[in-house]
DNA sequence: TTGACAATAGTACGACCGTTCGTATTATTT
DNA sequence: AAATAATACGAACGGTCGTACTATTGTCAA
């Protein structure tokens, strides 16, 4: 690892806090540099410009999501473990103080959904990627006869989802102290109605 | 209404639209006033402050909302058929091209979750206004006999509003032409759950 | 119609934005 | 050890930001 590609994960180290509080429009060289203890120039010349900038902490985020989130469900046992597993580190993740100021990919997406470009592009293949990992989990635990056959998994991915978006409102903004049993008990509920009855 | 209230009116509904898009940070003093066709200095007397501004952007869309989903719902007989109604025109008021970029609230809840202040203040009693009326109607459907005794209102609200954010994600950012399909159906389902079983 | 005051415009400010440039320093390779 | 590439720096650019002042215009009752 150069010393290059190092000061460059630093930056994006301390560029991930800075979205996770500030969004990615609050994301600025400036005071980024400052934080590193770094010129502005310097850390521009890593990236070529802010939007590059912007991409790369997007990736990086991405990374980490799947570091935290997914590779740990998709570990577990085919079928409903990892469905849940996904639900409950997803959970969890919101959760990290890793991340100071919450998930920033959802922070992003609302901040983009009216600003076509580059980075919206991006953040929707992220958002569908995602998507995309929960119906795959979810439709190989229909067919492990886990889940009902006749489940429809957009739906359920849809549910799924949402009550991981609420609950980040619910715990970051309100701070509601029974967010997490709430969020909890919708995923288990969500689940438990889609289990087969024996 | 005199010419300052009329003038500031009109700033308010400019202000409310770049909301929607720009979020409350992108609003800007000079660009919205380009956009009315009078000065920069002229329209920051109406407010003092870019906070105030803020302010009173997010009370302006508050009553919005409350025109437009809170009191139609309120409109309708007690019980069952106003926590539809609220959840139906909250489905709808999302959808509304009124707002070009989505509710304005909720975009601003995210910027503003881990920035304290006034603004971040306001934003919180605006949620959990929006949360007492859920509950409040849902309890009144329990009295009215509509939904389950034992029912967990607190709970129900969670989940009915974090179906609502799910589906500006779905909407706004994805475009997924199934979102209002899998909100209504996911609303209807925890409604339909909710009832009392004959 | 005039006088008082509200409403708007004009101008200027300091701070910060992203970006560019030339140059110095440090790593890496030859 | 010399040559070259990679990194980082400081200063400066044109712009835009929010805000402060002052001047001008418009409104409306007496």
């Amino acid at each position: 690892m150069s010393k290059g590609e190092r000061t460059r994960a630093a930056i994006l180290d301390q560029a991930l806090a800075m979205t996770s509080t500030d969004g990615l429009t609050g994301l600025t060289i400036g005071t980024l540099a400052d934080r590193l203890g770094m010129s502005k120039s310097g850390l521009f010349a890593h990236f070529g410009s802010k939007e590059q900038l912007q991409a790369a902490v997007l990736e990086r985020a991405a990374e980490l999501f799947a570091d935290t989130v997914v590779r740990p469900a998709l570990a577990q046992p085919r079928g409903l473990p990892r469905v849940l597993g996904l639900f409950e580190n997803w959970i969890a993740w919101t959760m990290d103080p890793v991340l100071p100021g919450g998930c920033p990919i959802q922070a992003a997406s609302i901040e983009f959904d009216d600003r076509p470009g580059p980075i919206q592009d991006l953040i929707v293949k992220q958002q569908e990627d995602m998507r995309r990992v929960v119906i795959g989990a979810t439709r190989r635990a229909v067919e492990e006869g886990h889940l009902r056959a006749d489940l429809d998994v957009e739906q359920f991915a849809f549910e799924g989802i949402s009550l991981c978006y609420g609950f980040t409102q619910s715990y970051r903004l309100l701070k509601n102290p029974k967010s997490e049993v709430w969020a909890r008990n919708a995923v288990h509920g969500l689940i438990d109605r889609a289990r087969v009855r024996q």
